[in-house]
DNA sequence: AAATAAATTTAGGTGTGACTAAATATTACT
DNA sequence: AGTAATATTTAGTCACACCTAAATTTATTT
């Protein structure tokens, strides 16, 4: 039975290895909030069970199996259409989602996933620009570049923001670094890592590395 | 803690006790698809709660204490309200919005509840005529009979169709005895408890006990 | 290369909410 | 009233998903 624990490892595992690495237990253990023996032990299980969601082998990290990628996608296309629906049709602030959707993602039907992505006309992207896995679980590839890869000269627009904390959002919000807003590198600080962002037309800004790394962008 | 197991336990007694009596193991058991065994265990527990959830004396069955009341009251408005979205929202048909709401019920928080009740304009009954309990929880009290205690003359409007089962519910929606349907009494055969029923003004139609007490009515 | 540090796993334990089988209390029948 | 039937409870188990403490493996220093 693929239980609301198993589903809530299974999206963290696909975050983790989505550069290619393994995701270990300690990275586990600190994203789930579970101490790191308690993972061992359900890492194993997933291991071991019929067909096996990841493949582990001991102080080696774990990785998805195929139906472990898809069983992880099937959460994150809820989780993302969810977070949207949020958003666009009950009017939540685009801070207050992830924990909302976190606990519907692992109870809602095929149909009401269905019913919510037609009501929103099969969104590619939820509000922080996270593209959702279409019906067929298959995610677009996009390529896109952290802000703090940016110097001066180049221009962007936005792409994503990858945070889950209501408090980082709203102040990126503040900061006028939404989705799809246009911006210009004026300046950088190596020393300090700091960016000069001139976002949508107005006086540019500092941005520290902090920020910088969790803004994703598509370069001019 | 508050859990999905508990919050079935008390909406289920309340659902049980309304009539005044108290709710018996084993009517409990039967309802939740659970073993007696395990029902004792669990209202021994909720009786233990501190503030305790139940009344319970051995062998004597439960009712449910303020707390008790309140907490199934907020899971009954949750559902209904749930039930009510999804019907007219999100175009779920009325036989087959039971399970969903059954297990979203557990999981919205405060906001969402508060945003599918605007949403909707705070209705006051369900899908199934069911009355919704406000934001402070008061439940109407609606002063309704069932439709076999009607007797041939009389006249009344349906209230409410008491039943989760989608079948039962597609053969109610095809009989035509939605609430809101004007109907008469023609005839009564008191050996089978048939009863002959013109609805909404179309040719009379015999319908058995099974089916006359889970509508319920306003008499005319 | 050995010693230390860090990461991981094993071992043993806990609470929750179910289960079955057996014991006991209540109710119904003759 | 006494017995049989039914309802309820007790006793003992189990799976799940977590925990802590101790042991082991791997990685990093010196």
């Amino acid at each position: 039975m693929e239980t609301t624990s198993i589903q809530d490892y299974l999206k963290t595992i696909f975050d983790l290895t989505r550069d290619g690495e393994t995701a270990s237990t300690t990275a586990l253990a600190t994203r789930l909030g579970i101490a790191p023996a308690s993972v061992t032990g359900m890492v194993q299980k997933l291991a071991a069970a019929e067909p096996p969601l990841v493949h582990y082998r001991k102080h080696q990290g774990v990785t998805l199996t195929a139906g472990g990628e898809q069983a992880a996608l099937r959460v994150i296309r809820r989780h993302r259409l969810l977070e949207t629906y949020l958003v666009t049709t009950l009017g939540y602030a685009w801070d207050n989602v992830h924990e909302e959707a976190c606990r519907l993602e692992h109870v809602i039907s095929e149909e009401f996933e269905a019913k919510i992505a037609a009501a929103l006309g099969n969104p590619e992207r939820d509000p922080h620009g996270d593209p959702i896995p279409d019906a067929d679980l298959r995610l677009p590839t996009d390529p896109s570049t952290p802000l703090s890869a940016l110097r001066p000269g180049q221009g962007a627009t936005v792409l994503m923001v990858r945070s889950d904390d209501p408090a980082f959002l709203r102040h990126v919000e503040e900061i006028g670094l939404l989705p799809g807003v246009e911006l210009h590198i004026k300046n950088y600080s190596h020393f300090d890592q700091n960016l000069e962002v001139e976002i949508d037309s107005q006086p540019a800004r500092v941005i520290g590395l902090a920020i910088s790394c969790r803004i994703f962008v598509s370069v001019h």
